[in-house]
DNA sequence: GATATTTTAGAGGCATTATTCTAGAATAAC
DNA sequence: GTTATTCTAGAATAATGCCTCTAAAATATC
């Protein structure tokens, strides 16, 4: 009951992703945001308490979506298919990945200042943690800090750097990303794959 | 002739840097750049048109600071030299690194406003690609797109990926990552090194 | 159709923070 | 010592942008 609404949360969010990805979080305004959906700024606070909200939970539905294909990839799949995921997920999805990849955290918001966002938070680093640690116990023998170090350098650090450069001029990676991805992953990794 | 400062330009850059590099710069307030000095907020305008002008010097500086010595080793010493300055680097300039490599320049100036700052910016990119170009003819032979994007890869990227973490900490990177940077170089230059 | 509820709509208040302004202090040149 | 100059000192001003508030609109329930 009550008036439906014309502007969902989701709306909402896409709206500053779209900004975000252009600009940047910090240039992001809440007028923009609304002006950029056709809504009045004042339905911005109807679906969420504050703007730091509202860039929070964009930043989470980010991570979510990508951390999901990757647990899922780290899983099911051999290490380069988990360490190629990153710049397939990019390809697939370029406005998300410049708000997730040219963007830290703290620039969204800075402080938990909700149990659920909180909780969300937490159980996002805890997921991945978890993922890296069944990785490198399955795939190298032991999880010491070492191994884990170097697992996390080769399925995410690496590329992350390899594709940043590209969304920075706001590109899709080319091929030969995936292709140095790999060679790294195989050098560092060593013969244990 | 006239009052002698009490505090330079370049104090008011370093108070700056500590507070980037703390809280990053969008945190960053005239008010807390001053009293950080224990100076007037007024003291700044003496020195910079504006907080734009500072964080802008700030950037440049720091900037400066890095390549330099990054120029050097890639024009004196051996590729895995060159790639290894990032960690060496960042070890001697702990503050220094985390405004560097945390933050995008963005998130000090968006456009260049002053012919100086122009041209102090151009000159950088303009110096940088130049000295990755003379290395790739160099050291590949050819300066083809690919060749120039994997030694790119591997002197910058790699290096700026891996010392990311650990910055993010607030720690210095441990040895590991220079092993690992070291890994990666001759993975994908080859044998061509 | 009356009422309760939820939303649109956008103007206005309010807090933060960049910038300017005035007064006075410190120094060099004469 | 006087003057011109440059700076400190910090209060006053102005702009930006978050958030609130009131009015009206749209719908479900009775």
């Amino acid at each position: 009951m009550g008036r439906p609404p014309k502007f969902s949360q989701d709306q909402f969010l896409d709206s500053t992703c779209r900004l975000v990805a252009r600009h940047g979080p910090q240039f992001v305004t809440v007028a923009a945001v609304a002006e950029n959906l056709g809504a009045p700024t004042g339905s911005v606070y109807h679906r969420f308490r504050s703007k730091e909200e509202l860039l929070a939970r964009l930043w989470l539905r980010t991570v979510d979506l990508f951390q999901e294909g990757f647990l899922d990839a780290l899983q099911n799949s051999d290490g380069v298919a988990a360490a190629l995921h990153t710049p397939r997920w990019v390809r697939a999805h370029l406005t998300e990945a410049r708000v997730l990849l040219l963007h830290r955290r703290e620039e969204f918001f800075s402080r938990e200042w909700t149990d659920e966002i909180r909780d969300r938070t937490e159980r996002l680093t805890r997921d991945l943690d978890a993922g890296l640690r069944e990785f490198t116990a399955r795939t190298v023998g032991c999880v010491s800090a070492a191994s884990l170090r170097r697992t996390t350098f080769v399925l995410m650090d690496v590329p992350y750097a390899a594709v940043k450069r590209h969304l920075e001029h706001g590109d899709a990676p080319p091929d030969l990303v995936d292709e140095m991805i790999e060679s790294t992953y195989r050098a560092v990794m060593g013969r244990l794959t």
